[in-house]
Formats: C-alpha cells, sequence, structure tokens
RNA sequence: GUGGAUAUGGCGCAGUUGGCUAGCGCGCCAGAUUGUGGCUCUGGAGGCCAAGGGUUCGAGUCCCUUUAUCCACC
C-alpha cells in the first residue's frame, strides 16, 4: 500500500491510496453494503455508475450469514459480489453494541445472541480478524467497543483500555493470517480505532497509544451517535492531530453532507454512511437545495428530476412525481432510484472536494455547499 | 312482491345492561433515523354515528317511518 497525499488546504487533504485492489483518491465516501449488497437493490455493476471507489462490507452480518467460510469459498467477498474494487470491512464491534442482544462484554470477547435467530455467538479480535481474512477485504477493521458518546468517563476509560489491548491483538492474528497459503488477499490492512466518546483527553491518549503499532491507518470511532455535531467537530478538532499525518483518516459512521464537509475539513480522507442508501429507501433524497421527502404530495405532479442537471441513474429518466408514485406503490424501483441518486450525489461531492482542495479553494467550496444545502427544502 | 340482515371518518371494523369531548387497523398528511433488521417509532387531519321523527335527564346504542345495500324465498 502507498498512501501519498497530494495537496494539503490548511488541514484538509487530497491523497491518494494505492492498494492491490485499486486506487482511491480522498476524501473518498465509501458505500455500505452491509451484506455485500446496498440495500435497495443496488448491485456492485450499479456502482460503477455512481462512482463509488470503496464498498463498505461488514463482518458482523456476513458472518451470521451467509457464513464467511461459504464467502471464501466463493473466492472472497470482492468475486462474490462481483466488485472489482476495494473494499473495506467494519469489524463486527458496532453491531455486537448496536443491534445484538444479550451481550455480555470480557477480557476475551463479547458472548451475544444473533439478531437472526438468536443462537450465541463469541467474537474477539482473533475471531473478527479471522472472519475478515475470510472475506478478503482491502482493508480490515480492528475489533473495537463502541462506548456511548456520552457514557461516562469511569465507563469509557476501561473500555477504550480495553479496545487498545483488543488492537494488538488484531494486529498479530492479521499477520498470522496474512502468512497463511491459502489467505484470499495476504496484502489485507488493518486499521485501529479511536475511542473515548467525547473525553477529549482519553482520546488523545488512545491516540497517541494506538499511532505507536505503526498501523496503515487510522479511524476514529464512536461520534455521531448521540452528541451535538459541535461536540464532534470539537472531537474531530482535538484528536485528527494525534493520529499519523502520513496516514489516511477514517471517520466511522459519518455522516450528513454538512458533517462530511467538516471532516474534510479537519483532516478526514474516509468516510461512510447509511444515509444516502437508509434515507433513500425512506424517499429521503438529498439536492444541492436541501434535502427533499419525495412522499410529501407536494410531487405528486412534479414533473421535474430529483436535480435539475444531475447525471445519476434516476434525474437522467425519471421525474420527481413517478418515483413519488413508485415509493407510495411500494415499488422496489422507487427505493432503487432514491438510493442510486443519493449515492451518486453523496460521491460526486466528496469528488468536487478533492477537486477543491487540490485548486486550493476548498473552503470557498464548503462555503458555498453548505450555503446551498441550507437554501430551501429540509436543512443537511 | 315476501321474509331476514346491515347502514359508524377514504376502506374495513369496535362500540359493553342507553351515560363524560365516539375508538381501532389500513390509507392519507407530516416528522425521526449517522461503523443499516427494506424495520420501527412519533405526531397530525378527517366521522357528530344513512335520513327524518319519537321515548328519555341523557341515544351510535331503544321504538316508528323512509332510503340504500346484501342474502333467502316467490
Amino acid at each position: 500500500m502507498k498512501y501519498t497525499i497530494d495537496k494539503n488546504e490548511g488541514r484538509a487533504k487530497a491523497a491518494t491510496m494505492e492498494t492491490v485492489h485499486g486506487v482511491i483518491h480522498t476524501p473518498v465516501f465509501m458505500n455500505v453494503g452491509t451484506v455485500a449488497a446496498i440495500k435497495g437493490a443496488v448491485s456492485s455493476v450499479d456502482l460503477k455508475d455512481v462512482g463509488t471507489q470503496v464498498e463498505l462490507c461488514n463482518t458482523y452480518h456476513l458472518h451470521v450469514r451467509p457464513g464467511d467460510e461459504i464467502v471464501k469459498k466463493m473466492g472472497g467477498v470482492r468475486k462474490f459480489m462481483h466488485w472489482d474494487g476495494p473494499v473495506l470491512t467494519d469489524s463486527g464491534g458496532f453491531q455486537v453494541f448496536s443491534l445484538a442482544s444479550l451481550r455480555k462484554i470480557k477480557e476475551e470477547g463479547v458472548y451475544f445472541n444473533s439478531h437472526i435467530d438468536g443462537r450465541k455467538i463469541f467474537m474477539g479480535p482473533e475471531q473478527s480478524m479471522q472472519i475478515q481474512s475470510h472475506l478478503g477485504s482491502t482493508i480490515a477493521m480492528a475489533f473495537d467497543e463502541c462506548p456511548s458518546s456520552v457514557a461516562e468517563r469511569d465507563y469509557v476509560a476501561p473500555s477504550v483500555a480495553r479496545t487498545t489491548r483488543w488492537l494488538k491483538r488484531c494486529k498479530e492474528e492479521l499477520e498470522r493470517l496474512n502468512q497463511q497459503p491459502d489467505t484470499v488477499n495476504q496484502e489485507q490492512m488493518l486499521f485501529g480505532i479511536n475511542q473515548g466518546a467525547c473525553f477529549e483527553d482519553i482520546r488523545i491518549e488512545h491516540a497517541e497509544e494506538i499511532r505507536e503499532l505503526d498501523l496503515p491507518g487510522y479511524a476514529i470511532g464512536g461520534l455521531a451517535v448521540g452528541e451535538t455535531h459541535e461536540e464532534m467537530y470539537r472531537i474531530l478538532d482535538e484528536t485528527v492531530p494525534h493520529l499519523p499525518a502520513d496516514k489516511p483518516v477514517y471517520l466511522m459512521g459519518v455522516g450528513t453532507p454538512a458533517n462530511i464537509l467538516e471532516g474534510i475539513e479537519r483532516g478526514v480522507d474516509f468516510f461512510d454512511c447509511v444515509y444516502p442508501s437508509r434515507n433513500g429507501r425512506h424517499g429521503h433524497v438529498y439536492t444541492n437545495h436541501g434535502k427533499l421527502n419525495l412522499f410529501n404530495a407536494q410531487y405528486e405532479l412534479d414533473e421535474r428530476p430529483i436535480e435539475e442537471g444531475c447525471g445519476c441513474p434516476a434525474c437522467r429518466y425519471f421525474s420527481r412525481a413517478y418515483i413519488r408514485h413508485l415509493l407510495k406503490a411500494k415499488e422496489m424501483l422507487g427505493m432503487r432510484l432514491c438510493v442510486l441518486h443519493n449515492l451518486y450525489f453523496y460521491n460526486k461531492m466528496v469528488c468536487e472536494a478533492r477537486e477543491a482542495i487540490l485548486e486550493n479553494r476548498f473552503s470557498v467550496y464548503k462555503r458555498e455547499k453548505l450555503n446551498g444545502l441550507n437554501q430551501e427544502g429540509e436543512k443537511i
């Protein structure tokens, strides 16, 4: 892997990352395909049409269904889903804490029940690495605990300390797995994850600790889970400077278009969020003038595309009225068109942000974009 | 024509021995959703109970008439 910073503008950066699965130009928005499919009937072939660079899959979900052994036998998740670009797999840590019930956290890992059939599952750093190795992603994420951003200090400090110990075990295990002859991707990279809720001293200390492990990239986790936007930006201001300047920074699970622009300004390279796809499925679509809810009656006879001049597969051919009808009729095509539009919107925005940084006009771009986004319709 | 049944917001229904501002589901209108259970949740509008008359302190609930619909029979 080779990571090169092409240009800096303040703390914002445009970089190029060369991986075994292709080149990634940052800032980049990764498109979330939890179970090796973008929800909303969108395939990896469609992703090419909306400008996707990196696809994101989930360790936990693919482990419970269809099973990582099966994915490995099918040649890894990239071959399985026919995606030839880079893939990042989330470790499953977040799911363990967000949707599993009856979980028990121990030093060795987490015991919990499957959300599909309730069966008992154990996942620790080694298991997560083994599963991600089977999936054969380009980038594997460390198995961490994601404490609530409003958790008490007494809970967060020991949790973060354990996440650090888990990270060391993740690193050792992945190094071992990458040397196995039958490993799908022997060049698989591990990104560490910074935690610490909204306690900047814990965040900073943790960042300093994990950077010593000299990993190829670092993520900031545990944000956008209940705290205010201002708090999130403050934590980024405090934390990012303590992560390696010459390595990619990934802000996990974020966010709205505005969140992403603010993150870019603070030196973040990678983003991912369920918003474009989940909102798309719910008929909420992004435009340069705000967010529209296509379920609203005002679009019943609206002949315009979602956004004039947009080159996405939905806007090229279909009207708001038609898409609204499809959504109301619960036709899959309605969701699909909205999801494609939103992914296109996000991918295009980070692409524009990169060009702006390269031309040293990001701050102007950001201000104008935010003004536009808040012009009319729903503020984003 | 005869006998029976039913008529409650857009649709389907609840409404106790007649008792406070008539409820529910769906639909409709709007909102929430940040390392995704196509889920879920939260608000809101909309009926004066087929029409008319009567009994009663009080009727969607009881009585009469009319109208409409459905079923059976002739």
